[in-house]
DNA sequence: AAAAAACGAGAGCACCGCTCTTGACGACTG
DNA sequence: CAGTCGTCAAGAGCGGTGCTCTCGTTTTTT
């Protein structure tokens, strides 16, 4: 029962999947807009309709493209990160920024349906959220054991962030236990920061000005680390 | 014979402005993705071959209304910077970053078509760069004055910038005469904080996360303001 | 062995961007 | 004034899209 049942569910496992990675190659060189059902039907030799057996819409598909880009992301910054001395934590910082831009680099479609213009008719769902913090964790996590290793003290001037500002970061804060509010402040300055420049490579911002751009991002994640506070 | 011609010309410049128009209204509601030709040429009673001859394609459509969105938040910038004491450098700092924040709100998708993922057979004109610089110059204007009045100096901890990194500044040092590479660096790197933030805002990252995010935005344009060393 | 569920194929609907042809209208010229 | 030429809106049509429905076939379950 077991065996014949698996059986079945083998090749519709087997056929989500290739149907998931031809997505993902369309994807990756035509980008969102061109990822096209009947295109995918037509590469894997069926016709267009036997699709929906396995993603009830388009829509669908690309949520499982989004989910799997998050978790590529995020597994991409865990590894960089864990191949890090733990306690150097301006090193475990920019070793996390270069691996998150490296990948949207080599990835630059998936980034886009990860960080970029939302899709139309596209709401996550909830079984994204798992997934969709997975990069941010780990930024969180070593910004939390430098501030707890007193690394992480903001530089003065200090201007103090007003009490509603502060207490917008009870959500973020969850993600850095124990850290106070305007050093969390800083963090998400720092966060948006470092997407922001990717964002303005991998989406084109940066044609004809700036050329050799690791050099330049790696110079503005040292400054964003040093607005942070967060000590060699 | 010019009275003729422009009564014809007349009633063609009307007819191509009513169609971007029109197209604005239904990027507005629906995104780059649902701006239809055939539906802009429903609402205007006319048949969908009719709209090529003011506009050959789809993409030209857009580009217009590319041209037009970034000349809208280019004036939405300038006009708040005049209002600005002009030696208050800081001052006129947080007034450009609200300017830019507030018209992204206030058109998400005209936003999204400027700072977001690329659309797929866009590639920008020569005539759009033009336009597309006036919000960043308005930047460099205020950073520059700032610079040259004594009041935009990186404060210490200064980490020394490669001159790989220094080098391609070139290009932003036009907008900016006479400052060195390291502050150009820091503005920089501040601008492309300053987009990442609303980008963040804009396409929903803070969704469940931070509400008030004026409040917040607020604050990281301070913080990166200290980034910079602009002196109160 | 019979009933039920899953599946691939095909036709079809409404929509899209875009092209081509046709007929009408207005503006210049002999 | 008459004729010609260019501009325009309309319509039909092509290939593409996402998606729905039906219809035999196959596989699983009862």
């Amino acid at each position: 029962m077991t065996a014949s049942r698996t059986a079945r569910e083998r090749v519709r496992a087997e056929l989500t999947r290739e149907i998931a990675d031809i997505a993902r190659r369309q994807l990756a060189t035509e980008g969102a807009g061109g990822l096209s059902l009947r295109a995918v039907a037509r590469e894997m030799g069926m016709v267009s309709s036997a699709i929906y057996r396995y993603f009830p819409s388009r829509d669908d598909l690309l949520t499982t493209l989004i989910i799997d880009g998050y978790n590529a992301l995020g597994e991409a910054v865990e590894r960089a990160d864990a191949a890090c001395s733990p306690d150097d934590y301006l090193g475990r910082w920019l070793v996390a920024c270069h691996a998150v831009r490296d990948w949207a680099v080599a990835h630059p479609h998936e980034y886009a349906l990860l960080y970029g213009s939302p899709v139309p008719g596209y709401h996550a769902p909830q079984d994204t959220v798992s997934a969709r913090v997975r990069d941010v964790a780990v930024y969180g996590r070593i910004l939390s054991e430098a501030y707890h290793a007193g690394a992480l003290t903001p530089p003065p001037p200090a201007p103090a962030p007003p009490p509603a500002a502060v207490a917008e970061t009870a959500v973020i804060g969850e993600l850095m236990p124990g850290v106070p509010g305007d050093v969390l402040l800083r963090c998400v300055t720092a966060w948006t920061g470092l997407y922001g420049w990717i964002n303005f490579e991998v989406f084109g911002q940066f044609e004809n000005t700036i050329e050799d751009r690791r050099a330049v991002f790696d110079h503005s994640a040292r400054l964003l680390a040093g607005m942070m506070g967060l000590a060699q």
